[in-house]
DNA sequence: CTATGTAAACAAC
DNA sequence: GTTGTTTACATAG
């Protein structure tokens, strides 16, 4: 992720960032502007025990799934009680039902998707499934707050938008140009295309007008970075057409 | 209105 | 019975 400050925005300039992709500064800018919108605010994140109790589900099973060690590996629903119940003390006085809730964080919020884990000899080939954190609810972004450097990690449900605008990214990285997005329709364009292409069943029905009321709610009539703002570098639809057939 | 927690119906395994 | 999806409702801020 590109952290720099810049005070020129001159268009068209390409920047490198961390993985070797080349972005349009102009949408450089409005990702960041957009993730400082999408964290101001955010309360710190309690880190012991003590004081997890009131740490949401969401951010416990964060920090559960970022606990895991090797690339990619992730935790089943039954690892995710185990460590809720080692490692924190919020499971032990909330209701009895914390395991359906701790399921109804997992299957809701987009910062986590399950996928089938690779059976064991000792499985016998039973279908075993695992959680993991998508990329994008991994990161801690640092943003500047006056003088200082805080550390934020995102609240799941506003990295949602951030999510968004990582689809946009790949979509775009899958085309071989880069731009600012600033159009509703094009976004939605883009978004049907993603999930096409990726089979993404949450996206998929959120293609298909299903709305999540607890996580989606809000976003085409408040998101004022992918829907109001505007810039000038928004390819149009004919040419956006041209590059995806290519 | 947003964020979060809880309950429950229901399907698939 | 477990796992996962979804809707509905409640409450705090």
């Amino acid at each position: 992720m590109y952290t720099g400050e810049g005070s020129d925005r001159r268009q068209g300039e390409l920047y490198k960032v961390d993985n070797g992709e080349c972005w349009n500064t102009e949408f450089i800018y409005d990702v960041i502007e957009f993730l400082k919108f999408v964290t101001l605010g955010l309360d710190v994140e309690a880190t012991t025990p003590e004081h997890n109790g009131t740490v949401s589900y969401a951010k416990l099973i964060r920090r559960a799934l970022l606990s895991t060690t090797g690339d990619g590996l992730g935790m089943t629903v039954q690892e995710i009680y185990a460590w809720l119940e080692k490692n924190t003390t919020k499971v032990a006085y909330m209701s009895q039902n914390w395991r359906g809730s701790v399921r109804h964080n997992l299957s809701l919020n987009m910062a986590f998707s399950s996928y089938l884990r690779q059976p064991s000899k000792r499985q016998g080939g039973k279908k075993v499934w695992e959680w993991r954190l998508e990329p994008f609810a991994k990161k801690e972004v640092t943003l500047r707050k006056g003088d200082r450097c805080v550390k934020k990690i995102l609240k799941p449900s506003q990295v949602l938008k951030a999510w968004m605008v990582e689809v946009l990214m790949a979509s775009y990285t899958l085309r071989g140009h880069h731009s600012a997005v600033s159009n509703a329709s094009l976004f939605r364009i883009d978004i049907c295309e993603w999930a096409r292409l990726t089979r993404d069943r949450k996206l998929d029905k959120f293609v298909k007008g299903v709305t999540y009321l607890d996580t989606l709610r809000g976003i085409h009539s408040q998101d004022k970075f992918l829907f109001e703002k505007s810039t000038s570098t928004v390819p149009g639809r004919e040419r956006i057409a041209q590059l995806t057939k290519t």
